[in-house]
DNA sequence: TGCGTAGGTAAACAAGCGTTCATACAGTGG
DNA sequence: CCACTGTATGAACGCTTGTTTACCTACGCA
């Protein structure tokens, strides 16, 4: 029922991907061996090659997904909201949910990345610089409009600042887990509040 | 000159750390296999066993020295500083500090430490946990002298808020190279600024 | 002079890797 | 009933892996 995978995957192919989430994510994708994954969906080696050409595509198919999973609803969530301190509001809430609900995933595409085609990581690399000027946009605008304090008048400054928010909320997905002393939602509001400062808000206590 | 490693590291045990780590760093330790490493020093694969007992040891060697190497500045660092709120400042500037300039080793420390000998790992995370409960405790000290707002009066909002800034810290290591827009030193700046906010200091912009 | 030691080599090792292939089988539509 | 498609198998492939081994060489020191 995750909306990771794309309706487009044959269910196997789900299995599998689900699979190896979970193995990379325990040892790294490239400890992880074609064999140890399709044995955890009670399958041979060569199975895999029915429904992914290569481990590397794999690999892709998690990562891709998760950043476009992550881009599309960082996009709904700026819509619906209206001016540069809740457009910053919603993009944290949207980051925390995602790297604390997907945290398996998350880390998985966060992390193994880099293992990827040189064309494949460049288009991981594009959404991922997407993603972090939107909020950096995001900055400017409130700035622009006396709502931010970004600790300089420069573009540099609001970069900063957003690459700053978003290291710490992509890292949610390296400790959180659930059943801890926080739950998403109080994770969610702490962590708005920490941007909302960084941000140099107004508002912000 | 680094002192990343022991005194007590011959030197061909220190080239081969250093070649280890820029090839650790470019394309995972897994990844990366001792043929690359002795022969970006000129050996043969052999040779590496004459310094290291296995290639896991060679990856436990560089991932301790510098967690080791920044435990010990900090600690100098904060030594040396009167106050919760001139302590947290002086944590936050070696920690940007140290992955802005040792950025390669720092990268793989943080990245690479899962993959030890379960003793090994726990012995990192051991170190780690010590870093992060000093910041805490910091912080802590901070709000009960009235220097922080922390969003909260209990034991989880320092945590969150340590972690937090670690992370965003820790993270500098994976975008900043020296010859960009910004110079360590302004780095520093900024994120002692971000950090100052983020614990609710009273005199933080 | 000769010996011990540090540090190197080339070659081999077993194990495991990602991947391919010929084959088999189960369901589905014509 | 047949053919087709989707999917899985198990054996094989060529290659690479981390590591070990036997042997070589050069240097410091009694």
């Amino acid at each position: 029922m995750s909306q990771t995978w794309r309706m487009s995957a044959t269910p196997p192919a789900r299995l599998l991907a689900a699979a190896a989430v979970d193995l990379f994510y325990r040892q790294g994708a490239t400890a992880t061996t074609v064999r140890e994954i399709t044995q955890a969906c009670g399958l041979t080696a060569g199975a895999l090659y029915n429904h992914f050409s290569s481990k590397e595509e794999l690999l892709y198919t998690v990562v891709r997904d998760m950043h476009l999973a992550l881009e599309r609803e960082v996009g709904r969530a700026q819509s619906a909201a209206s001016g540069p301190v809740a457009e910053l509001v919603a993009i944290v809430r949207v980051y925390v949910d995602q790297h604390a609900r997907h945290r398996k995933s998350s880390r998985v595409a966060n992390q193994e990345y880099t293992l990827l085609t040189p064309e494949r990581r460049a288009e991981i690399v594009g959404i991922r610089r997407r993603l972090r000027d939107r909020l950096t946009g995001v900055l400017v605008a409130g700035r622009e409009a006396g709502d931010f304090d970004l600790g300089g008048g420069d573009q540099g400054a609001a970069t900063v600042v957003a690459t700053a928010v978003l290291d710490m909320c992509v890292h949610v997905s390296a400790w959180f887990h659930e059943g801890g002393a926080l739950s998403t939602a109080e994770l969610q509001d702490r962590y708005v509040l920490l941007a909302l400062r960084m941000a140099g808000a107004a508002r912000a206590g």
